[in-house]
DNA sequence: ACCTGAACACCGTTCAAGT
DNA sequence: ACCTGAACACCGTTCAAGT
């Protein structure tokens, strides 16, 4: 009973992999040796695909911020009628995220994801420009380098209220009233900025 | 050559150690037993005073909730005159300590914090409080238990901001801008929920 | 091209033994 | 009370060798 000498797709296998664990046992249980013992592979095989461990958290944490942004993005494509029910649906969106994926979204927002990956560092950035376009800047605006910095404020909000429950220190019950609270501290700048909330 | 048998305040020490090489290398680097190294003791003893490496991260992690809590109230003392101005102090001295303090706000704000340390939930709740006192809220709402919401949408914001700061997605340039933004956003909620920000 | 297995230098944690 | 040193079971990373 030896092992198949060739995995096949051992990468995505370690991908998938790697997920589960990090969901389930938190960011100290991701390890390659860990990884290739499930995969049933020698404990250098990982080191083919992945240079060392922190390509492999790169990958994760680019994945991240897809998956991310893909949930805001069908949050407000359902429920983006006006410009506060915008930033609810993203807001929602984004706490589920952090409850369903807390390990991930720490990594993603921690020094380790910072690491100079340009991958990691685009799927961060299209998730600005998605938040950019919820508060109204234009494309245009938000492709060029000078950006308003009301996104900014506005992705640290979110960022923060999901840390916060991530991290529990916001109960799940509270989480609906802040939420509502941060809606109509933001909802009168926000308006104000919206030009084409229509065009999304 | 032999160490003396005694270190006498090894706890002390082994905190002001791992305080420094977290600053320097990061919490990866920080290890029991290269702060046994450094300090020229045993690699087990620091155990005698930190059950395990948790413990240490624990006692680490709210020492910095300490410092930023100080921190926030000096900046609040200095220049605390209109709640646009205490609000303003508060985000500076925040970043400020992001800065500084990169890899140790990032300790503050992962799980690895809230592992169920009562001290270190305890001196977040402080950070809270104070945010807290700062919009308005009075003491005696502060330490009951149904808080208006306002406050962890404040804190939210200014963390998200430290932590975009912290992770460089924020560069140093944009950061008073993006303050002075966070400033205008939340000004008119903040005052109508201020009835006493002259007793802090 | 892809994987193996040994080797090296690290960890955290435990525990009998020393002083 | 406090510290030591050996032991155990983990890591990541490298690299010659196999197929």
């Amino acid at each position: 009973m030896s092992r198949p000498y060739h995995h096949g797709a051992l990468r995505d296998a370690l991908i998938a992999e790697s997920q589960a664990l990090l969901a389930e046992q938190g960011l100290e249980a991701v390890s390659l040796r860990e990884l290739a013992r499930r995969l049933d592979v020698s404990h250098s095989a990982p080191e083919r695909h992945f240079r060392n461990r922190q390509e492999l958290l790169d990958a994760l944490t680019t994945r991240g911020f897809e998956m991310l942004t893909e949930s805001i993005q069908r949050a407000l494509a359902e429920d983006g009628v006006d410009i506060e029910g915008r930033f609810r649906a993203a807001a929602k969106a984004y706490v589920s995220f952090a409850i369903a994926n807390a390990p991930l979204l720490e990594l993603m927002f921690t020094s380790k994801a910072s690491s100079g990956n340009p991958e990691t560092a685009g799927a961060a950035a299209r998730l600005f420009t998605l938040t950019a376009e919820m508060v109204g800047e234009s494309s245009a605006q938000a492709s060029s380098g000078a950006l308003g910095p009301l996104r900014y404020v506005v992705v640290a909000t979110l960022q923060g209220i999901a840390n916060l429950v991530a991290t529990e220190r916001i109960r799940p019950e509270q989480i609906d009233e802040i939420i509502e609270q941060a809606v109509s501290v933001f909802a009168p700048t926000v308006s104000l900025s919206t030009q084409r909330n229509d065009d999304l």
